[in-house]
DNA sequence: AGCACGCCGACT
DNA sequence: GTCGGCGTGCTC
């Protein structure tokens, strides 16, 4: 840059400001002032700073743009940036101010929502006192407590003090401390957690090529030195072990009868001895590149599909790959995928959840190796941000990467996007339902391919109604693959009338016994049966067999859920338990009998129907710890598990040949869901957990329970009708305007007094309907009308696509400021969900 | 997210 | 009568 350009930024330091993003739920950007010191050039947009807050504490936010309106408020200069390179490229910064503005909610939501924690750290108070001699006869005994500890400990953190005093919240003392010049305070910058190093071993050149050496080095160490003997045994297991020829280990902290101190003398003589070597690495940092397999060829119905989904990719459209259960979708994302990565793009693979999807992920990385990249909110922080960090590093050959994630991996910092894959695109997980930003990731991230130039490939056996009609239009392209892998038939779907079977009295407990009898033949045939129950826990709940009394939860307008093994009652809505009472409290008597069907129930009562076979549960409650799930289903791959009962879980990602019976406990739960999608989430449902019997030639058997066995969706699951269904369906929301034919904005009304929040929700869904009229549904109560002593009412406004959105949502933040400016409905909080779930 | 200002219970 | 509880509001 020439002279004339340095003495205009010279020049212009004093009127430019910078507009930042704070990690924070706050409503838009904030202001800051540029200090001589920082050059404006460096703050480019997606660069973190740190900025003060408030006078003192500082926080990392990120640059959104630079300006020249001069704020009619004092700003504050920022203290400090933190990247020479955007965190955020600019394609993602793009994005994020779509969501922000197409979901309405605050760019800082955004941001908490983007960014990784290690991204983001805060600063931390640091006391300590001017004087220690001071007398401190005048303190009373809080501030005297904290001024002990800083003369025991020198200086402080605000958070090391109010673990010490066992306080939760110091603040106020030291700040009265402070006012009286007894100590002062200073911030300082959390540490960022840098790149962890871990010593690892590997075989060294000589012991890795010559397996004959190794082999007597083993043998010769055995006699004299056991710990040295037990290492090379426990890395030689280990190594072997591994995927992909990764040949490092961490250094293991305890071999078998040996301390540490013993593996570490030994461990050191092996490298004397030129066995293994020692070296340092980050074990977060990409793994080494291992043998890579070729992609699994394709069928000549998968070819098919991949050639149309490869035309509409040159058509410049997203494509919609409809593909029954079976039929090998994954095979036709890999070459897509391959395609793309050896353009040197990457790739991102969404999945609803993440721990369902490990069969996936080793199958992808079979394929992949080293350029996959797993990403879910689950793993630790410094995974997250590890993660983050190489996204937005280009890869060092220069090839695409693949990251496979959930749903807030379409934050991820991606510069140079190729494709997206959605994988189940029906999946309701893809919607964020509570803190905002509530987006749903599937729609959200055909914007962002949008921004990128990128193609969106998305997968499911049910497509959604959302994407039928996309394709109806011509807005998608629609690709079939309508034929099972490997000749495998669609299993037959069978309706278990349960009124008749009622009245017959051929029930056992919740099972009739033509799904008893379908069982006990599965299992004599040595084949698995899955049951499928939306309900976790034991019962529903428990009731006074004398007066009904049912327990309710003390802070919401719910039943509490009965879990037996923990012989507890749970509010699934506010964490609120409570032990069960001995006797009822409304009528002192002992017979409290459980009513309803739960998983752990059906458990129970299977194993005591076929005590020689293996029953286990798979939900929430049993997939908590990290590799649960993977353990459940290992236990049911190797068939040491015969009857695999679970909820929405089983229905997705069990890839299994020997399941030969899927039985469906109660599909009305479903059916009469109080939501608009219940249909649809049923045939979806009913139609995944099907897709699980009978794979290769063998067909398979689906037994579904129901009261109401004439109901029109179970005629489509049995019928495998998905077209249809879809067209029924269509028609009926067409009939109500529901979307996929509107949009819905989802206005959820909040507040502590149900009168106040009643004439408040009257009145503002009054003021909505004199502009949109019969648009507005509601207010209506939601089926759980109280959450944590908060009342809820829910306005529904279904808005015509072809309306101007922009528009609209303009004029609701008018109405929604015109709510809060009477006085006392100033407190009603509204939260807006657009496009709900 | 913090931290400050503001209204109701247990203590000098 | 005060000390202090955490319930809502604001942050450039």
């Amino acid at each position: 840059m020439g002279e004339l350009g340095d003495m205009e930024s010279a020049e212009n330091f004093r009127e430019v400001w910078v507009d930042v993003v704070l990690p924070l739920a706050l409503p838009g950007l904030l202001t800051y002032a540029i200090p001589p010191e920082i050059e404006a050039a460096s703050l480019k947009p997606g660069v973190r700073v740190v900025v003060p807050l408030r006078g003192r504490r500082l926080y990392t936010a990120v640059v959104h743009h630079i300006h020249r309106d001069c704020p009619d408020y004092k700003v504050v200069p920022i203290e400090t940036v933190l990247d020479d390179k955007p965190v955020v490229p600019a394609v993602a910064l793009k994005f994020w101010d779509w969501i922000s503005a197409y979901y309405m909610c605050g760019m800082g939501e955004v941001a908490l929502a983007a960014l990784p924690a290690g991204l983001r750290l805060g600063s931390e108070t640091r006391v300590e006192l001017v004087d220690a001699n001071r007398a401190d006869e005048e303190l009373k005994s809080s501030a005297f407590d904290v001024v002990e500890a800083l003369r025991i400990r020198g200086s402080m953190t605000l958070v090391e003090l109010g673990k010490a005093l066992n306080v939760a919240h110091p603040a106020a003392t030291v700040q009265r401390l402070i006012d009286t010049g007894w100590v002062v305070s200073s911030e300082e910058m959390k540490k960022v957690a840098g790149p962890r190093k871990v010593t690892m071993v590997r075989w060294s050149q000589r012991a890795a090529s010559d397996e004959r050496w190794l082999s007597e080095q083993v043998e010769t160490t055995g006699l004299r030195a056991p710990a040295q003997h037990a290492l090379l045994l426990h890395m030689a297991d280990k190594m072997d072990a591994m995927l992909e020829g990764r040949t490092v280990q961490p250094m293991l902290g305890a071999v078998e009868g040996a301390t540490e101190q013993q593996v570490r003398g030994a461990l050191a003589r092996l490298v004397t001895r030129g066995v293994v070597v020692k070296f340092e690495r980050d074990p977060l940092a990409a793994p080494a590149r291992g043998g890579v397999h070729p992609l699994a060829e394709l069928s000549p119905a998968q070819q098919k599909s991949l050639e149309q989904v490869q035309r509409g990719f040159a058509d410049n459209k997203n494509v919609l790959l409809e593909g029954v259960t079976g039929s090998g979708k994954t095979e036709v994302y890999t070459h897509a995928i391959d395609r793309v990565l050896r353009q040197g793009q990457d790739v991102l693979f969404l999945v609803p959840e993440i721990a369902l999807t490990a069969q996936l992920i080793i199958r992808l990385r079979k394929f992949f190796g080293s350029h996959l990249e797993v990403y879910h909110s689950r793993f630790s922080t410094r995974e997250r941000t590890a993660t983050h960090r190489r996204i937005a590093n280009p890869s060092h050959d220069g090839s695409g990467r693949l990251v496979i994630g959930a749903r807030s991996a379409i934050f991820l910092p991606f510069d140079n996007l190729g494709l997206v894959v959605v994988d189940e695109e029906h999946d309701p997980s893809y919607k964020q339902q509570d803190p905002a930003p509530r987006y749903q990731a599937r729609d959200a991230v055909i914007k962002l391919a949008q921004f990128h130039g990128a193609q969106v490939l998305l997968g499911s056996a049910t497509p959604s109604l959302e994407l039928r009609r996309l394709a109806q239009l011509g807005q998608i392209c629609h690709v079939q693959l309508s034929e099972r892998f490997g000749g495998a038939v669609l299993p037959e779907v069978r309706i278990v009338d349960l009124r008749m079977h009622y009245k017959r009295r051929t029930m056992e407990g919740h099972f009739s016994l033509e799904l008893i009898d379908a069982i006990a033949a599965t299992l004599a045939e040595g084949r698995q049966v899955i049951l499928f129950q939306n309900r976790r826990g034991y019962a529903p709940t428990i009731q006074c067999h004398l007066c009904g009394w049912t327990p309710e939860c003390e802070r919401c307008d719910v039943g509490l859920t009965y879990h037996k093994r923990l012989a507890d009652l749970h509010c699934h809505y506010c964490g609120y338990r409570k032990s069960v009472p001995p006797a009822c409290p409304r009528c002192k008597s002992e017979e409290l009998i459980s009513k309803g069907l739960g998983t752990e129930r059906i458990v129970e009562e299977m194993a005591a129907r076929f005590p020689e076979h293996g029953v286990e549960r798979m939900d929430l409650d049993t997939t908590r710890s990290p590799r649960a799930h993977e353990q459940i289903i290992a236990r049911f791959e190797s068939a040491e598990t015969a009857i695999l009962v679970g909820t929405q879980m089983v229905t997705k990602g069990l890839d299994f040949d020997g399941v030969g019976l899927v039985g469906v406990l109660q599909a009305d739960r479903l059916l009469h869901f109080p939501d608009f999608r219940a249909f649809e989430r049923t045939f979806q449902l009913l139609t995944q957990v099907a897709g699980r019997a009978g794979r290769r030639k063998k067909q398979g058997l689906v037994l579904v329970q129901t009261f109401d066995p004439e109901h029109w969706v179970l005629q489509h699951v049995i019928d495998h009708d998905a077209e249809t269904m879809a067209a029924a369906e269509l028609h009926e929301r067409h009939a109500y305007g529901y979307p996929p034919h509107t949009r819905l904005f989802r206005l959820s009304l909040r507040h502590r007094d149900p009168y106040l929040l009643r004439q408040a929700a009257e009145s503002f869904a009054d003021r909505l309907r004199g502009r949109y009229g019969e648009r507005v549904v509601g207010p209506e109560e939601p089926s759980v009308p109280r959450v944590n002593d908060t009342y809820i009412r829910n306005i529904l406004i279904k808005l015509e696509r072809a309306s101007s959105a922009p528009a609209f949502k303009i004029a609701l933040k008018e109405d929604i400021a015109a709510l809060a400016a009477v006085s006392e409905w100033k407190k009603v909080r509204v939260v807006i969900d657009v496009d709900p779930y």
